[in-house]
DNA sequence: CCGCTAGTCGTACGATGTACGAATAAGTAA
DNA sequence: TTACTTATTCGTACATCGTACGACTAGCGG
């Protein structure tokens, strides 16, 4: 398991560089965050991790306190991504940009969403949040109030992620597992034929949902767009009715 | 392990009873639910529900085919419990009750956020779904964009109660573990003191943020109120903004 | 050359979900 | 009654997981 014999040929000796540990938090975040996005979020295992690392498992440990700080430094990371350079002039299309961001970098890594529970505030989450605050310099209200109008933005922005993911998901389900898509068929005819279900029923008459859709490149390109669409639906939506809620009546 | 013995005396021998099973799903989905309520998602294990019932591991898996059943089986009787017996007048009304009372329940069972990962399409969630619609009835548009509308609504409102969420599982982490929130403050003071976040600073000197807080019932219930406050702002916004959506300017 | 200690990792343990199949008892047919 | 069937219960065994402990190694300062 030695991977540095003594050799007495000094080039085969390695050049004594300062004690320095094999690794560092920036590359196992690295390794992370690869078997994450390739793999899933359930194939972070210790064991997977130390072998794509080529290391030994409790290795880790030396880096990291526990499996739960692995996760907090990919969470880290993935606010560091929604960072945005720069931000476009006006606070609505730079409140619009970051939530756009933080949509694309979330779908990107669709694990995100679903294992931020008890996510820790770390640097990157601070730069996100001041970006946010300066997204709203122009507006006249004082930071806690331009911190609850973020906050809303964000509500809206994970929750439709949270539901994007979701939907997702099934649809991989569906396609590595016909029978599941098949059965949930089933189930819904089954449902929609107790008449407890007018609409659902009288929606599917006219444009059946329930029924084998071949999942291929175009439908899913398809199906992404409208997810789109209707996210910068209730974004404008939202802004609206916030940017209303703004000025008072007597202006 | 035998709890019915042979016995002579009819009176001790238990009435033939058409060989029912000792349990059933909703007998076993209320063990559930009790466990998770009391004492969190993760105390959930098979071992757990086992003795909760007083029956054998094993025999769990009689009713259900895999852990992940029984979550699904929460999930729908969470979405029960979301159903309101019946809906106010006004479609305005209709859809605030819903989200107001869909937030409730989800904040009841703060591990529901947490763990729809993948939750299945029950009996439930379709009568919930058609409630929704139900509550857009007024509305003159067609049911596609009832779902639409709606859907923007419930993204909301899952976002919404996963921040909060998280915010009160930060709360009861720092509550038991005091080491954690004092490193928490000095982390964010260091930060602050790097000068990179000078929006996030200036917060801080008005009204800090960064301080030792005494957790006592009065604080929480205001914290709740806040949280609650803020939740009403985003909905009133979205309703807002989504009903001028829908009005085509030339009327 | 010696002792120290930063860094690596093998071993061991307890916890978990669940496959397998044995044990039991209720019902049925003889 | 007796024997057979089968619905129901659950003990045992196993693979997998996170991680505590402590042994080992190698490079450093003395």
């Amino acid at each position: 398991m030695s991977r540095t014999k003594k050799h007495d040929l000094i080039w085969l000796r390695p050049e004594p560089n300062d004690r320095r540990p094999r690794f560092n938090r920036e590359q196992i975040t690295a390794a992370v965050l690869k078997i994450a996005d390739s793999e899933g979020f359930e194939a972070l295992t210790m064991k997977r991790i130390a072998d794509e690392l080529d290391c030994g498992i409790m290795t880790l440990y030396y880096y990291v306190r526990t499996k739960a700080d692995l996760v907090t430094l990919m969470h880290d990371a993935i606010l560091a991504e929604i960072l945005l350079p720069q931000l476009p002039k006006g606070w609505r299309e730079a409140v619009s940009a970051i939530a756009r961001r933080t949509r694309e970098v979330l779908l990107a890594h669709p694990w995100s969403v679903a294992s931020l529970n008890g996510a820790q505030f770390g640097p990157n989450a601070m730069r996100h949040v001041e970006q946010s605050l300066a997204a709203l310099d122009a507006l006249d209200v004082d930071t806690a109030e331009k911190l609850a109008f973020w906050g809303i933005v964000d509500d809206y922005v994970f929750g439709s992620v949270l539901r994007t993911v979701e939907s997702l998901t099934h649809a991989a389900a569906a396609e590595d597992n016909p029978t599941l898509l098949e059965d949930a068929i089933t189930f819904g005819r089954q449902q929609l034929a107790t008449g407890q279900f007018p609409r659902l029923a009288a929606l599917d008459r006219k444009q059946p949902v329930l029924k084998q859709v071949k999942r291929d490149k175009k439908s899913s390109q398809r199906m992404a767009a409208t997810l789109s669409i209707q996210f910068e639906r209730g974004l404008k939506a939202i802004l609206d009715g916030l940017a209303d809620s703004m000025k008072p009546v007597d202006s």
